[in-house]
DNA sequence: TATTATATTGCAATTATTTGCAAATGCAAT
DNA sequence: ATTGCATTTGCAAATAATTGCAATATAATA
């Protein structure tokens, strides 16, 4: 890779939030560096860095497409559909998982960053109320 | 869900084509028997029936989101990024790993389609190849 | 059957993402 | 510094997906 002024201020701004950014986001975040870009070169860089392992793609279901700085450990996401909260996991019980799909597919997982959705723990038990209150009223 | 002519078509689709298709597909498909069916109301049908459980939707990293009827048993995908070749893998392996997750988080994981990326064992071998060859070659 | 409430649809507009192509830029070897 | 080549960029257009809103259709029930 061509050291590319918009990539290196990609992951500097990455770097600086901490967080999930969508594209828009990371275009008016860097634009007051580089106030010239546009925005599908943001896209080509992120697809960039995707490629080269820096950075982590990802639909968490908000609508759009979010990019995260991969630096330090690797972690991954449980997202509730319902109150639409977000959990973090260690790589831990992940890495172990994909070694014994490996082990059995010879495949070489390289997923840095899994999306699993369901129901948090305070969303099953209001929805366990709410059953109880449906059997009640009825 | 009330019964939409749409929705059931699309399930009877699905359930003919045993595949992953795109919305595009689906519209398509359905056409003949729907000429007059608007694509957004095929959006709005595949999103309900995903969200009923009865439909699977996933981005297989093929450019758009691809659906599949969730009938017969649950399963999961390995695409590799090499050669584009998608293995199917079944829910056992999956199955134990998302309890060991819920059992730590007590949250409820409801994907049901999970789909990995990376490199297959063919293209694992290829790369071994063409790093040999690098190395013989300098 | 008439009425009401709710779900579904079409259409147009909006948002999100990708692509082709020509111009500009960076890098390496003269 | 100049040339040659590959990468990166901007711009406009294409593709994918979503949304607001009014019209229509369905189901429940009065």
């Amino acid at each position: 890779m061509r050291t590319s002024s918009v990539d290196q201020i990609i992951i500097e701004t990455l770097s600086k939030e901490h967080a999930h950014l969508t594209s828009l986001q990371v275009f008016e975040e860097i634009r007051s560096q580089l106030p010239a870009v546009n925005l599908s070169t943001v896209y080509r860089a992120l697809e960039r860095l995707v490629k080269l392992g820096k950075v982590s793609i990802s639909d968490m279901g908000t609508g759009s497409t979010v990019y995260e700085l991969l630096a330090d450990g690797l972690h991954h996401h449980l997202v509730c559909q319902k109150c639409g909260n977000v959990m973090t996991i260690g790589h831990e019980e992940v890495s172990r998982f994909f070694a014994t799909i490996q082990q059995q597919t010879q495949f070489d997982i390289v997923t840095n960053h899994l999306i699993l959705f369901g129901t948090c723990k305070a969303c099953q038990a209001a929805s366990e109320l709410q059953k109880d209150k449906t059997t009640t009223d009825n």
